[in-house]
DNA sequence: TTTATATATCAAATAAATTTGATGTAAGGA
DNA sequence: TCCTTACATCAAATTTATTTGATATATAAA
C-alpha cells in the first residue's frame, strides 16, 4: 500500500506562519504565559497594534492559535493540537505547551 | 531558574525553508527515496535546474538536507537529526525519515 | 586538449510579504 | 446618545523572495 503524497498547502501556511521572528516571538509569549489579549501584547512588544494585528491573523488562519473574542477584548492562545502535531517535542517550553503526547505533560 | 529565551533567527531560517511547496516535496521526495542527485530531482519534479540549485541551496543553509559531492554529482539527502529535532513524530513518512528518537525505527 | 555533463551563481524581472498610517466597526460606559 | 476603548481592515509604500535565462566552474570522458 502506498503512502499518499499528501497535500503540502496546509503545511506551507502553517510554516509560512512560523517563519517570521514576531510571529515566533508571539508564539513564545503565548505558549509561556498562556491566554493574551491584543494590548498585552502590544505591549509586550512595542510593535503597532495593526502590525500586530496582522501577524496574529496569519497564525490564526494557519490554525497555529486560537481566538477568543469577549466583548471589545480579543483574547489569543495556542492551539496546542495544531502545534504538537506540527512541531517536535524539543520545542516544548518554545513553541509548545506540553511534551509527550500520551502523558501531556507541561515541560515548562 | 528562568529558561532562557531563545533566539529565533536559527528557527526563521528552518521554518522559512520549509515554507514553500516546492521545498516540501524535495524534502518528501528526499525523504521516500534517499540520497538524490540534482539530475533525479530535475527530472521528478520537471523544474528548471538553476531554479532547484536555488530551493536545494536553501535547505542546505538551513541545515535541512545535507550534500555530498562526487566528481561533477551532488547528492542531497534529509539532515535527520536537524529535522528530527524540528518536528513531530507525526510528520514521519512525510518530512522525516525515522519515527520515535528513542528507537529510532524507520515509519514507512 | 577539446568537449560534454553536472551543477552553481549571477543580475534583472517578477511576485509575494510586510509595514505604515488612516479609517472602520462594534461594544461598553458616561 | 455620545464618547472611548479594543481591535480589524485597507491601500500605498517598502522590503523580501522567487523566477528566469545566461554564464561560470569543475570534473570527466573522448
Amino acid at each position: 500500500m502506498e503512502v499518499l503524497k499528501p497535500s503540502f498547502q496546509q503545511y506551507e501556511k502553517k510554516f509560512k506562519a512560523l517563519a517570521d521572528q514576531k510571529r515566533m516571538e508571539i508564539m513564545y509569549e503565548l505558549c509561556h504565559r498562556g491566554r493574551l489579549c491584543v494590548c498585552d501584547l502590544t505591549e509586550s512588544f512595542g510593535i503597532s497594534q495593526s502590525k500586530l494585528s496582522y501577524h496574529l491573523k496569519i497564525l490564526l488562519d494557519a490554525n497555529l492559535i486560537e481566538k477568543q473574542t469577549k466583548g471589545t477584548w480579543s483574547y489569543y492562545d495556542i492551539n496546542e493540537k495544531e502545534v504538537n502535531g506540527l512541531l517536535s517535542e524539543e520545542l516544548c517550553c518554545i513553541f509548545r505547551k506540553t511534551g509527550n503526547k500520551a502523558s501531556n505533560t507541561s515541560c515548562c
